[in-house]
DNA sequence: CGCCTTCGGTTACTCGTGTAAGTAACTCGT
DNA sequence: ACGAGTTACTTACACGAGTAACCGAAGGCG
């Protein structure tokens, strides 16, 4: 295998097959509209291209653009829950009609600082970021300099040059927290998860709770857990020494396997304690028993990839929608 | 909002604000060995690079050295199960120790070939294919050709050109099968998932349990089902008339799913219908029944990652275990 | 004083593309 | 027959970064 003698293949390859320029090349290939050329040498230069399997180098075409066409979705897959796996889905092939590539990334960076940067480096024509925390007015800034144009994200408050659809998790807590005071329970527990990514979304849902229980008589526990059977069972052995009757479990998976370790330690739900989770999965309303939840209307797909699009484009988009919180009610609280 | 005038910065702002060359800014900023600069002139330069916020051009950096540090992982989003979701993220630290910054893409494209001169495009340092088929023989030529470096893949067989991870989802199909056949069932179902980019996986699953069925007295029904509630419960709901007694659900999320349903429905299980899940997440030994699953054994991160760098560098890497599917025997099945 | 090193820096070229500007050949209208 | 226009292509440069090769000044040594 010669792998170190067979060279990339550039577009100045295709040239000399095809017996043409390079620039000929690029004009076909491109189907640049302001230059002609005949079907003949267009014929050559597109076999020329194919037998020798040519592909364009992105970061050249970058270089010469000032731009390319990434668009880049900082997201740790395990913090992707099952409701935005499919909207992610979505969201590629929308945006592939615009002719952009999204492409997910997942570091683990000290400061969010570092973090625009290396996000940066890659020259995205858009940094869509769908936790709150990590694309800051400093991040912006570098990212802006480093000169991409569509910075979007969801956050609680607007944030200095990024196109933000709002988003409060502190919103999600203190409508779970509301249910479940309204429900009569008080002593209010709220699971912390462990996992990687999760704690920008759980912390303000624990300060959305904590806020409910300030105006009210209540009270709030933070739970720390990991999705593991045996975090989980730890919690639910110990259970009657807390004293809680009420919990938020973070979101519907965690609420499952909370389910799940109650049955089995023989805690009654929603007798001895209320359980909300988070999403409205599939599986949300086949639990038993039934789990109530908050459901969460993003924008759809197809309304996201448009604005991005805008924003690359013009520099500018129509607001989004707010997400909204919605309690869904079933009988598990 | 400057947005346009604000030009990206590059080394040449850096250079120009330093008071030096552009090449002592590259010196500078590149650590690099084979050239000297004085402490004040490189204080200057990095102080200069830190005012202006200075991000270096990754698409530049990679026309240059001739590659870059990307590692590509093809692989839709809700493709990915918890199951490996996980070990995504340990993956994207473990690479990240190496200098390589790992990026998952979900294209939908028309066909193999088309797939891989997208990836190819950004000239990656690495791909990494965690289904069977969309790193082929073809793909691998197409990358290779556009100077990609390290070419890895499950799949069911070595692949020309790629360093194979052996895992063949055949005997993922044939150890579900072979143990409900033991357990006395003749009429299999076998669920077909229809979520993007899962039919790789559940085509070889469906042969792998047919190939079981050929050669026992047992029968093999494909199930269409989606992931939502319509679709799991009017499978559950003409279930009589289907008169299968063993399902092999594709995975431990499908498979929960049908449990729910099977309840609702009023059909027992295991009683009626043995069911069989696959992949051993947290939730299945909390099913009740409890729920019996493949257990598939995948190589640790760190281990993928030592072998990526591997193959970046040397072109070589020692071969890595095959993945074993395993059958954790529980109540359901 | 002449010659060699070392230090600290710069100049100049390269990577692969896209495209504005230029050019050679051919057609056409009067 | 000759400028004008069209067609079909080429030449030349820019994008941002890395680095081999070069270069002047200072220091060391006989």
């Amino acid at each position: 295998m010669a792998r170190n003698a067979a060279a990339a293949v550039t577009s100045a390859d295709v040239a000399r097959l095809a017996g043409v320029s390079r620039a000929t090349v690029s004009f076909v290939l491109n189907d640049t509209q302001t230059h002609r050329v005949s079907e003949a040498t267009r014929a050559r230069v597109l076999a020329a291209a194919d037998t020798l399997g040519y592909v364009p180098h992105a970061g050249a075409r970058a270089l010469r653009a000032g731009r390319n066409n990434l668009v880049l979705i900082p997201a740790a897959v395990s913090a992707v829950g099952r409701l935005v796996s499919g909207w992610i889905d979505d969201l590629h092939t929308e945006l592939e009609r615009y002719g952009y590539t999204a492409v997910l990334h997942a570091g683990r960076y000290t400061d969010p600082a570092a973090a625009a940067r290396a996000w940066a480096e890659l020259r995205p024509g858009a940094v869509l970021a769908l936790d709150g925390t990590s694309l800051g007015a400093a991040g912006a800034q570098v990212l802006r300099r480093a000169g991409v144009r569509a910075l979007m994200a969801l956050a609680p408050q607007p944030v200095e040059g990024v196109h933000t659809v709002l988003f409060d998790d502190r919103r999600v807590g203190v409508c779970a927290a509301e249910h479940l005071v309204a429900r009569g329970r008080r002593r209010l527990g709220v699971v912390m998860p462990g996992e990687r990514g999760l704690s920008a979304f759980a912390e303000p849902r624990l300060a959305g709770a904590r806020s409910v229980a300030a105006r009210t008589t209540a009270t709030v526990t933070p739970l720390e857990m990991e999705y593991t059977h045996a975090s989980a069972a730890r919690l639910a052995s110990g259970w009657a020494q807390r004293g809680l009757d009420g919990v938020f479990a973070y979101n519907d998976e965690y609420a499952s396997l909370l389910l799940c370790v109650f049955r089995d330690a023989g805690v009654d739900v929603p007798g001895e304690v209320a359980v909300v989770g988070c999403d409205d999965l599939v599986t949300a309303a086949l639990q038993r028993p039934a789990l109530t939840t908050v459901r969460l209307a993003v924008p759809s797909a197809a309304q996201v990839a448009a604005a991005l699009h805008d924003l690359i484009e013009t520099g500018t988009a129509a607001p989004l929608p707010a997400v909204e919180p919605v309690l869904v009610r079933r009988a598990s609280a």
